[in-house]
DNA sequence: TATTGATATGAAAAAATTTTCAAGTTTTCG
DNA sequence: CGAAAACTTGAAAATTTTTTCATATCAATA
């Protein structure tokens, strides 16, 4: 049920699952706040289930998670974050982003 | 592919760039300094084709330049970098990516 | 200049990722 | 309960990347 956060995930894994302009928007929208699938889609439109599959892709590397909220699903940016000298970073394991 | 900014999507560029196992050694191996191909796969030991190739796309996303070094080729790491609260950040246009 | 050492390039094969399409959940509502 | 809304999943097709292999280039040297 709970959704597994793959330890042995690298620092490249991590990356490639950013890497990719759909996920980073998707991303990018998360960190403004929660979002239903919909939501994420109203800004993107893109063929439903390629959101999914997508979500899915970050849900995996541990940048998302996903709660139910009725028949929707809300979405949220998983702080995987540190405090780095200051500004919040993503830490990806060998290296951090930071988005400013 | 939907809405997606031009900002994002160089971005996203360069993150798959640095979004690979190898050139992500590649490119750690030259933070520490310039070194020649052959320097680098005495580390990686890789096919030399493939190492090439994968030299290619990092000057290509402007993260590594070449210059001739006699029969050999010297790398070095291009420092897109710039000071991010007191330590040294990749940048990429959307985001900040550092090494510690 | 012919040869050798160091690296690059191009094309084809192999592998991985992305997109589409059809079908399957979950939850709410009449 | 049955239907609808909001998503997810799985499999196949489409596309992109990665790897290999054979060949080419460039510079130093015999």
């Amino acid at each position: 049920m709970a959704i597994a956060n793959d330890e042995s995930k690298s620092c490249a894994e991590r990356l490639k699952a950013i890497a990719d302009t759909t996920r980073l928007s998707v991303l990018q929208i998360l960190m403004a706040g929660p979002k239903h699938v919909g939501e994420i889609n109203a800004v993107l439109g893109l063929e439903q289930s390629l959101l999914s599959h997508h979500l899915k892709i970050l849900r995996q590397a541990g940048l998302v998670e996903a709660t139910r909220d009725g028949k929707a699903v809300l979405y949220h940016f998983v702080p995987t974050t540190r405090q780095h000298d200051g500004s919040r970073a993503i830490d990806l394991g060998c290296c951090l982003l930071s988005f400013e």
